[in-house]
DNA sequence: AACGTCCTTATTTTT
DNA sequence: TAAGGACGTT
């Protein structure tokens, strides 16, 4: 299929900044591709020279993907197209030194940093759940708006954030003592550096020479301010986004970056992407009426020419049981009909609690499913405790690792030993690693512990010496050394679980093995890139992988961004759920109302929505009232299933509620309706 | 160290 | 309501 004609104007628009303004299912990826492929046939670029940005690693191995197709394997070569925290990771690897950091670093995922936060203010904050979560955020906030602890100490203006600001010091004084970086600083340091050094930002424009960034809508302020840097007076960009789908503001996203992109590049070119390719004419008209009652930052009018389609139906259950069989049941039933495979239905829900139900009544009729998101297979202890082995031998000042592995299988090195050993390596400066080889430590430490303490330390760097010429086998004799399947059967609740665990041990271990020793596909890795790469959840994507599997898809709203499904049920269209509860408290309505928007924009050929008459919720039955956003959808393009049965009579009578008003209220609500 | 009991909390979570 | 975390007991 060939472009059209905005598509190819975005393409061939490359002599300055370019703003992409593209509707859901407008086929931005097509774009961003072609575009590259254009770059270096017509345009002359280097493939070295240009890099894509994305948000997450599995956007990025679509776009790795859609490029080799495109351009092939050889002429693609050289390009870097990476999420932005890998960018910034690239950045500092090759800047460490004008960073001030050491060349082997180790990174915090977000359980780290909320582990040693919670750790370093105890004293403040006495354990208090809420205050922790505040303190995290604020520092969050404080490294998008690219403040460092003194700028936030000087910007903080309640005694809170004063006391906030004093945690961040300390925070960041422990991290830097322990050469770790957590998710926000590779954004941070790299956008910091690139302002003020203007030789480093030298080597990088001239690096990256030509930049394109997705989902734009989703940047942070230092997001942005490292894609300013990278590109300076020259400009050559192009960005992609959509405003009606900016459903991360409560992550620091800022979808106001798109106008500050006009301000801050006049010379900006705006090309709408308006023609759908996804959806029937019914579902994108509706999608249109819906977002229409947002306010806009730019205005755009998204048409299809795929078909009216079907009228978008919507099923009202009798409480959230109900709701899951009637929308398994149709499920069912259309799949049989219609002869199509399970993989083209979705269902989307508002929070993933709500996934449980639609589970349980799937599972009962042997339906295949898959639930995306959940607890990931890194939050796991098992996965923990490997990767912090491992980032132990690549970062030997890597105190967190170190103190979550030291006495993980149980070594006899209990809390009074590591105290001791703290403050010896505090009064010297040094990780507490370094400092279990101090001769001197026997002043402090004595017997039974400072021999299990040296054993395990020895033990380590003998592995550690191991891993840097043969990495593999350093690491089976560290799983092996360390006994950790015996200590997963005494520590799992049931033998089952322990072999579940192991299982996933052994799962890391057999992808660590093809990273480390590399394939036709990708170079060997050396161990600490392995960690690395593990840690930012960019591990390398297996064959088999579910897209291949036929499985009705159940995620959360947010999770079905940026994709497609022929079948989509969404479900809980109730006030209180979707706009959700706090939303509406918070008068953000709008934010949900694109979360709506997103749903609605992922059906390609059907859509149901669904709600319930009543929901249990914290313990009691509450009657919703149909969604706000049902009511803002053209009427007439609406199917309202009508069921006379509403609730029984006694749950009705509970409710102090007679049948006739019931009546009145369906009839109500059917004016309401226009019908 | 493991288990049981009580108490809290209930939206989304790209890296 | 129900699930997970914290805390206390054995």
């Amino acid at each position: 299929m060939r472009l059209n004609p905005s598509q190819q104007h975005a393409v061939e628009f490359v002599t300055g900044p370019c703003l992409v303004l593209a509707g859901a299912g407008s086929g931005k990826t097509r774009v961003i591709t072609n575009k590259i492929a254009h770059l270096i046939r017509a345009c002359g670029y280097q493939a070295r020279h240009i890099a894509a940005v994305t948000f997450t690693n599995k956007a990025a191995r679509e776009m790795r993907e859609r490029v080799a197709q495109t351009l092939g394997r050889q002429e693609a070569r050289g390009l870097t197209i990476a999420t932005f925290h890998t960018l910034g990771l690239e950045i500092i690897k090759r800047e460490y030194k004008a960073l001030g950091m050491k060349a082997k670093f180790s990174l915090f995922d977000e359980h780290d940093q909320q582990a040693l936060l919670k750790d370093l203010t105890e004293q403040w904050l006495e354990g208090d759940k809420d205050l922790l979560k505040q303190l995290t955020s604020a520092i969050g906030n404080w490294k998008n708006d690219l403040l460092d602890p003194a700028q936030a100490q000087a910007v903080a203006r309640t005694e809170r954030d004063k006391l906030f600001a004093h945690c961040y010091e300390l925070y960041d004084t422990h991290l830097r003592a322990c050469n770790v970086l957590d998710f926000d600083d590779l954004i941070l340091r790299p956008t910091l550096l690139l302002q003020r050094d203007a030789d480093a930002r030298e080597r990088w424009q001239n690096r990256l020479r030509y930049l394109l960034v997705d989902e734009y809508q989703d940047t942070n302020t230092s997001q942005y301010e490292l894609v300013r840097m990278l590109v300076g007076g020259r400009a050559r960009f192009t960005v992609v986004g959509d405003d009606d789908q900016s459903i991360y503001s409560w992550r620091g996203a800022r979808p106001q970056n798109l106008e500050l992109l006009q301000r801050d590049f006049p010379q900006l070119q705006v090309i709408k992407l308006e023609q759908n390719y996804r959806s029937t004419e019914r579902i994108l008209k509706a999608a249109n009426i819906l977002i229409a009652n947002n306010p806009h930052l730019f205005e755009k009018k998204l048409f299809s020419q795929l078909g009216y389609g079907e009228a978008l139906k919507v099923v009202t259950a009798n409480n959230e049981d109900h709701e899951a069989e009637r929308v398994v049941g149709e499920l069912i039933a259309h799949h049989f009909i219609r002869k199509t495979r399970y993989r083209d239905y979705a269902i989307l829900y508002r929070g993933n609690h709500q996934s449980r139900l639609f589970e349980k009544m799937l599972m009962q009729n042997r339906i295949p499913y898959k639930i995306s998101g959940g607890t990931s297979f890194f939050s796991r202890p098992e996965i923990k405790d490997l990767l912090c082995y491992l980032r132990v031998l690549t970062n030997q000042d890597d105190d967190s690792a170190f103190l979550r592995v030291v006495n993980t299988p149980r070594r006899e090195i209990g809390p009074a030993t590591l105290q001791k050993l703290g403050e010896w390596a505090t009064a010297r400066n040094k990780s507490l690693f370094d400092a279990s080889f101090d001769l001197g430590l026997s002043q402090t430490l004595t017997g039974r512990g400072l021999e299990s303490l040296q054993r395990f330390t020895h033990w380590m760097a003998g592995i550690a010496r191991l891993a840097e010429s043969e990495p593999v086998p350093a690491v089976r004799d560290l799983i092996h050394g360390m006994e950790y399947e015996s200590w997963l059967h005494e520590t799992s609740p049931s033998p089952k679980a322990a072999e579940m665990r192991m299982k996933n041990v052994d799962q890391l271990f057999s992808w660590m093995t093809e990273m480390l020793e590399g394939s036709d596909l990708n170079e060997p890795m050396t161990l600490d890139q392995v960690v690395t790469r593990f840690t930012l959840r960019e591990m390398m994507e297996r064959g088999e992988n579910d897209e291949d599997l036929d499985q009705v898809q159940l995620m959360t709203l947010h999770a079905s961004k940026g994709l497609e499904f022929p079948y989509v049920f969404l479900v809980g269209m109730e006030e209180g759920l979707l706009p959700h509860q706090s939303s509406i408290d918070e008068n953000n309505i709008d934010e949900e109302r694109r979360l709506a928007y997103v749903g609605i924009t992922r059906a390609q050929k059907e859509l149901t929505f669904t709600l319930c008459r009543e929901r249990r919720q914290y313990g009691e039955t509450i009657r919703p009232e149909p969604s706000r956003f049902l009511l803002e959808l053209p009427q007439d393009d609406l199917a309202w299933e009508s069921v006379r049965k509403v609730v029984s009579p006694e749950a009705r009578m509970a409710h102090g509620q007679s049948r006739v008003a019931g009546l009145r209220e369906q009839l109500a609500k059917a004016k309401d309706r226009g019908g």
